[in-house]
RNA sequence: GGGGGCGUAGUUCAGCUGGUUAGAACGCCUGCCUGUCACGCAGGAGGUCGCGAGUUCGAAUCUCGUCGCUCCCGCCA
């Protein structure tokens, strides 16, 4: 496997590292630089070994710069050159020049010069990689995982991580300009109820006893408003015990924002400023302010999701009073015990086929629909399996209501309210994608605002906050805390992006009396609410300045920057989707002492 | 918890209606090569077909189980 290679000269390569300074990175220099002598680091990216001369693209963090061995410049460091291989890591002292006439190289940003080796240093071998280290390689995830230091070598996913760096120098600099400070809370904190799973730490000290890792800082944000910081910020992780997705990881960063004294409409101003501005660093792309607002209400009727996207029309349409008393049992029946029927009109697409509609219906069926009926509207006919059951009224009406033309097809999604927005809404975005209605390059960004604050837990029998317990209410609506909560609304928004939610937050209840009543409604008791939120029922007692909050998702803020479809592409150290890190091979068992210090048994599963 | 896809050389894949010695490309090794940048030419090494059972005269190929990777639903804001 490894050829015959001399033994580096450790005595050698001190000197000459204590000699040597770096003087550019392999990004740098250009024809302007020619006959300039130079010290370059970096690793062999490639050989081109031509027995005479020899080829080597050195690569650094920041770009990629040829060096030449020649017999003619020095036949010893010529010799020695042929011991090169992929990924030793080099340094290198020579002379630029200009490359001979033809031989410039356009895709390198230093493709008009080469450096002339005078001497190099081999700073260590490489074992040959399991991969090659190459863009287009396409290499199994569990291999590009074990040897991630490798993986990160590669372009696209080190430029990855070199943007969110910049991504995150970007926030902190618009921040701090706004007046917010940056705090951090503690990651050893209390499990709180409701939400998602807490990763458990246990203590030690207090055998039995554990702390959490907090699923967002949500309540020390709080406090610091009540502290009086006023704006506070973090770039903070957030971890979660929950099953992984293409986009979700079990720890991932967010930009975490708390503020006191503002209006919500202030609020967000600043918000989209912030995002306006790493979209013009990033990108130069101007977003045009403020960013449009749409109520949830109105979000779920025109797209059944709550984080659409707005880059294609292709609306939903409710149709539920014309089947009030249709004849057609299926439609009928659903109308008259409270679901919903709603339509989508796709333009022009009469001529999708059997087996299209069936990949449809199925598509649809992932969120729970129990089928997809369909009209297509022909010159002189609706085809449609369930047209022969429609009134001649009921046809009126639906042609009223959706004015679709000849050459349209309609689908129908019936059932709950909200297994047709899901199925129909998804389907929507679905169509969207395999017509190719979405620009790539729209930035379509939208603030869906005031959610629901409840929700209906039929397992539980109780409501559940849409957001966090601590949302408060539209002040406007208190009143049906009392008679109606599930109908009121909360000062809550999400920031949503091509059908990405890219953050959400709410403005908080700072009043005790207030948020007593939401835990009440909670079916959370006094008892409970002393034990897990006492700290905070405390708090809003002295003088709780009103305010609220958002947290941005970084990682997918990152996705949408670089065109990713993958959360492990945006993260250095990412996890598998069964939250295992190949690399460390962690999570692992422990040495039996640590878990007799800790005073924990482990049960077989 | 449920559904789909994948697992064969270092890597990416082909082979899968069961049947001689399991192939290709890239990578790797050796030799030649002074203008390459996907260098070229000649030669070579490299395989527990994820693992375990079963069916069969015979299994990479069929069946069952199991493990791993991945996408989705549930879950998660």
């Amino acid at each position: 496997m490894t050829h015959q290679a001399s033994p580096i000269n450790f005595h050698r390569m001190s000197e000459f590292i204590t000699k040597l300074k770096r003087t550019h990175h392999l990004n740098q220099l250009t024809r302007a630089d020619a006959g300039k002598k130079v010290v370059l680091m970096g690793w062999v990216d490639t050989r081109r070994d031509h027995g005479g001369l020899i080829f080597v693209d050195l690569r650094d963090r920041e770009g990629i710069t040829q060096i030449v061995f020649n017999p003619q410049v020095d036949a010893k460091t010529h010799e020695l050159g042929g011991e090169l291989r992929t990924e030793y890591c080099l340094a290198i002292r020579g002379e630029v020049r200009p490359r001979p006439d033809g031989m410039a190289n356009p895709k390198l940003k230093t493709g008009e010069i080469e450096v002339l080796v005078e001497e190099f240093q081999i700073l260590n071998r490489s074992k040959t990689p399991p991969f090659v280290l190459e863009d287009e390689i396409d290499v199994n995830e569990e291999t590009r995982l074990k040897y991630r230091y490798l993986d990160l070598r590669r372009g696209s996913l080190k430029r990855n991580i070199i943007l969110r760096s910049r991504v995150s120098q970007i926030v902190r600099a618009y921040l701090v300009d706004h007046g917010f400070l940056e705090i951090e809370t503690p990651f050893l904190t209390k499990s709180t109820p409701e939400g998602a799973r807490d990763y458990l730490v246990p203590s030690r000290i207090h055998h039995g006893h554990f702390y959490a890792l907090p699923q967002s800082p949500q309540l020390f944000k709080q406090l610091l408003m009540v502290a009086g910081f006023e704006r506070y910020f973090q770039i903070v992780r957030c971890f979660r015990d929950e099953d992984l997705r293409a986009d979700r990881q079990p720890e991932f960063t967010q930009i975490d924002i708390e503020v006191s004294f503002l209006s919500r409409d202030d609020f967000l101003d600043i918000m989209e400023g912030l995002i306006a501005e790493v979209w013009k660093k990033m990108l130069d792309i101007d977003i045009s302010l403020p960013i449009p607002r749409l109520s949830y209400d109105e979000c779920m009727e025109r797209y059944g999701l709550d984080a659409p996207d707005t880059r294609f029309a292709l609306e939903l349409k409710t149709v539920t009073p014309i089947f009030q008393n249709s004849g057609f049992k299926v439609f009928g029946e659903i109308a008259r015990s409270g679901g919903s029927i709603k339509a989508l009109v796709v333009k022009g697409k009469s001529d999708f086929s059997r087996s299209e509609i069936d990949d449809l219906t199925k598509f649809a069926g992932i969120y729970g629909a129990k089928g997809l009926a369909y009209i297509k509207i022909l010159e002189n006919e609706w085809q449609s399996p369930i047209a022969k059951f429609l009134s001649d009224d009921e046809k009126q009406q639906l042609q009223k209501t959706l004015g679709f033309k000849a050459g349209d097809i309609v689908f129908f999604g019936a059932g709950t309210t909200k297994i047709v927005n899901d199925s129909l809404g998804n389907l929507r975005e679905h169509i969207g994608r395999k017509l190719k209605l979405c620009d790539p390059k729209k930035y379509n960004f939208v603030w869906v605002v005031d959610f629901p604050l409840f929700d209906w837990d039929e397992e539980e029998k109780r409501p559940v906050a849409v957001h966090h317990p601590f949302t408060s209410p539209k002040w406007d609506e208190l009143s049906l805390l009392e008679s109606e909560p599930l109908k009121c609304h909360a000062n809550a928004y999400d920031l949503v992006l091509n059908g990405n939610e890219i953050g959400g937050g709410s403005l908080r209840i700072h009043d005790a009396g207030i948020q007593q009543k939401v835990f009440d409604l909670l079916k959370i008791s006094k008892e409970e609410a002393q034990v897990k939120f006492g700290f905070l029922l405390e708090a809003l007692q002295y003088g709780a300045p009103p305010h609220g909050g958002i947290a941005f998702g970084l990682d997918r803020l990152i996705m949408l920057l670089t065109g990713c479809d993958n959360i492990r592409d945006v993260i250095a150290f990412p996890k598998t989707q069964k939250a295992t890190d190949p690399m460390t091979e962690a999570p692992s068992t422990v040495d039996p002492k640590q878990l007799l210090e800790l005073g924990i048994s482990v049960t077989k599963k």
